[in-house]
DNA sequence: AAGATTTAATTAACATATTAATTATTTTGA
DNA sequence: TCAAAATAATTAATATGTTAATTAAATCTT
């Protein structure tokens, strides 16, 4: 079987990022956000205060690229650091007033981004697709069946 | 319809993506190559002399990125550049004798790692899931249904 | 044929990704 | 308790991504 270049998924993942970013970016450019922001802001509005590492793990951004993007809505005053006092090597993340104001702001034009992209395959066809990133995803609940697959060569069709 | 942060489209396929890069990455650290680097071997196999615009579509690396990585692949004696002789601005690369020889090398450990993630979903799962992806991508001859469910609010479940 | 327009590649400036190492602090275990 | 191991965040070094501007060459227009 060919699995040819073009076909192989990291392709077909790349290419799907590559068709829908950017429209997202074009809205987070109005508010001098980048897509990498947008997500530190919107993961702060559903959780009051979460530590760097908590938010990595939601926002997908690795922990170094966090210190530097922090950095910049910091200045920015959208959000700021607290040292916590149990444990002096954690720093809190919390979205300032304005944080919160812009990620309110911003929050229902995504949606409508995210509801057209849904809307663009059936409830089903999503719903599949959906299923089956997730068995290639990294940190699911669900013990991936992939890890097998790639662990030895457990075959599936 | 709650469309939540987690279950977004981009959000999907990053974790999708974080979840299988990782494995690719790994092999061709053991080459110094990165994946990007690889992209453009990869392609170099199956088109002997390709413009930069040309590996810019084919590899999906924005061709300001390029340059760079082909600078340094160009310092490892893997690809050349050509220069045009009917357009001078044109520039084509190819791959070097050493980069052909890596590439041989090096692609079939690919194939390996493409198809174990092919087979941890059934053939018609697989098919579902790449016939949804391309509907959301960029480039495909497909005209794809997306645009019209972007330029209005066409539905479809 | 000269000037305006277009095109291919590159440069520039800034933001983020990747991997390894470091720092500060906490937790473990003898 | 104290040294070793573990943990959270950061720094360092290098590579790539993103958007706008630039350069050089070709094409188009009149």
């Amino acid at each position: 079987m060919i699995t040819s270049f073009d076909d192989s998924l990291p392709m077909l993942l790349h290419r799907a990022l590559d068709g829908i970013m950017p429209d997202y970016r074009e809205l987070f450019a109005r508010y001098k956000l980048t897509e990498q922001q947008w997500r530190i802001l919107r993961v702060l509005w559903s959780s009051q205060k979460v530590t760097s590492a908590e938010l990595a793990h939601r926002t997908l951004l690795p922990a170094p690229s966090l210190v530097g993007i922090i950095d910049r809505l910091e200045k920015k005053k959208l959000v700021s650091r607290l040292r916590s006092v149990k444990d002096r090597r954690v720093v809190y993340i919390v979205a300032t007033a304005e944080g919160r104001a812009l990620e309110q702001e911003v929050s229902p034009q995504v949606q409508k981004i995210d509801e057209r992209l849904r809307s663009a395959v059936s409830v089903e066809e999503w719903h599949s697709m959906e299923e089956t990133l997730k068995k290639f995803s990294s940190g699911m609940a669900q013990r991936d069946p992939k890890l097998s697959a790639l662990a030895e060569g457990t075959t599936n069709n």
